[in-house]
DNA sequence: AACGTGGCATGCCACGTTGCAATAGCTGCC
DNA sequence: GGCAGCTATTGCAACGTGGCATGCCACGTT
């Protein structure tokens, strides 16, 4: 067991109090004491007990981030630039997997067990409006992701609809006019996908090109298997296509190979696009040109919300932060 | 603030240390005294709180996973399986990054800020095998990798050493005699690299193929850009090659874009050898060979030494525990 | 009737910290 | 000389929980 205040102060020969106030920066402490208190905290190797300050204070100093899965490229990448940003803050993040499952992020929304973190970051996925607004006073919380529980949480995502069709009308402007999507996901209540889908028909539309059902694939999940199984869908159902549109880069990785497989040439015979740009597509062959949602944005904004909370007004009205993004023109299309 | 023990003790008309049995489940109390309690206890919606249990008990219920970046994808697939080996026995996963950092890495030796966890799953990177055994007792720790702490860290590892001669050697049956090695760090103190580096040379030496110093090209780190960057520079300085194993599957990733960049054909002109099975590699064109770690199993030796100290004899003698691997032969080799 | 036993419930304390209020010592000023 | 006003230090209480010891009661045994 490490040494606390008390043992501290008796070597030091001053009160349990004082050795606080050096410990936490008081001013009023004589030079000479703190010198001496000082000198008693480095021979007994004194540390803070956080879980004594955590019961004392309410805050525990961590955070936690609530996501489907870590080993996913797009939140990998994301969760090391929360742990930069809440590191800033003298915070540490604790990760949570939801693994898409509607009952466990109930759970999460609910409150992480025993109040253990001061925030909490999701990433809903399965959970539906009603979800996120039925929900108990409990550790400030925010959204990833566009939710429609605008004016009551908190949420930090890009514009969806105008991202997706920036990555369509990139598509178009190539002269590619039988253009897939590949993302859609009709059985979740998430809305993300479904703003995706939106900007994807505003953008043919816009171009005066038809929207044709058949080339909206719909997939479970978002990862590179899916979008490879998708694309098989697609080949071997037979509508012609020159262009495909991935909701995520996983899903344009997944897609692509397959594609190459089946003896498709890209961007020759199809062209790709994907979202997220996470560093996987960087280095595909051929390189991904994809939608780049400014992540450390995402995050900063994210830590931020949590801290003006906390340190600020808890009840003040729930902010909609959009994110620029940009298209990174690659390879692929 | 969340209901107290206190709170509900009032609600059913007991005391604090009666509720404290039902949460408990402390078997010695009356059914009807039991059923009142959780009545109070569901209806007042109480949940133990952490910081006091912690306080109490000594326990955190958290356990730090530190690695240099999570954002890389096998630190993330890892941090994955960890969440969930975890979660088996309710502990959470807190996620530190130490960039590399020597430093860094030290001062989570020493304890993480304030003993918060329980224990600690650390995967060194830059600090020398001294650093590793002058650390003061703190909570329980597991290193990843092999490191030269034998006999006083537990760590977990699969036997690098083997595991680069069995990709070397496929190599070379499969015909190649001009294998280059992407991969060596000989700045680290890390033992790692160096291990690959042996394992290498040794199929060379028992094929009888000459040992080529210009073919081992040492990097920096070990992501994609280092791969791609240490092959640009073996193609520019021109010694004769026909395959390369990298050691790690980011490496190669790099390495066989700009090989493909370069116009060589994979497994044509190159065949190509990784280590990690990232599922990049499995989606990548053409798709990459590499030699797989059994991942869940270092998640759930990792664990399990944690618990092993915790429940059981802290003092008990350290385990070198050695994971399985294997090759998976795939389209790049 | 006295005693022992076992089931059930309770009170006290300590874990290490910090907010609050109070105290002790000192200086300077009328 | 006394008092205000300041600096430096201290004691007490409380955060919510669980270990320990003990109290209380009913019932069965001697």
């Amino acid at each position: 067991m490490s040494a606390s205040l008390r043992q501290v102060a008796e070597r030091a020969g001053v009160s349990i109090r004082t050795v606080s106030n050096v410990v936490s920066g008081f001013a009023l402490v004589a030079p000479e004491t703190r010198a001496r208190v000082q000198a008693a905290i480095d021979e007994l190797q004194y540390r803070p007990n956080a879980a004594a300050r955590h019961l004392r204070g309410g805050r525990s100093g961590l955070v936690a981030l609530a996501i489907p899965e870590i080993a996913s490229p797009y939140f990998g990448e994301l969760a090391g630039l929360l742990v930069d940003e809440a590191q800033k803050r003298s915070w540490m993040l604790l990760v949570q997997q939801t693994g898409g499952d509607a009952d466990h992020e109930r759970r999460l929304l609910d409150g992480v067990r025993g109040q253990v973190v001061d925030g909490l970051v999701l990433s809903p996925w399965a959970l539906s409006p009603q979800d996120l607004r039925r929900r108990p006073d409990a550790v400030p919380l925010v959204l990833l992701g566009e939710q429609d529980a605008d004016g009551l949480l908190d949420h930090v995502a890009v514009d969806s609809v105008a991202a997706a069709r920036d990555a369509t009308a990139h598509l178009i402007a190539q002269g590619r006019t039988r253009i897939a999507a590949i993302g859609p996901q009709p059985h979740l209540e998430n809305g993300t996908a479904a703003r995706r889908v939106e900007g994807y028909r505003a953008a043919l539309a816009e171009a005066g090109l038809p929207a044709d059902p058949r080339l909206e694939i719909p997939v479970e999940r978002l990862h590179r298997e899916d979008g490879a199984d998708a694309m098989r869908r697609l080949l071997e159902a037979g509508p012609e296509i020159d262009a495909v549109f991935c909701f995520s880069d996983q899903l344009a990785l997944g897609a692509m190979q397959t594609a190459l497989r089946h003896g498709r040439t890209i961007p020759g015979d199809l062209a790709v696009v994907g979202f997220d740009d996470i560093e996987d597509g960087r280095y595909a062959t051929p390189a991904l040109t994809t939608i780049s949602p400014d992540k450390a944005a995402i995050a900063r904004e994210a830590v931020g919300c949590l801290a003006d909370r906390l340190d600020g007004d808890p009840a003040a009205p729930a902010r909609r932060i959009v994110i620029p993004h940009h298209l990174i023109v690659r390879d692929s299309a």
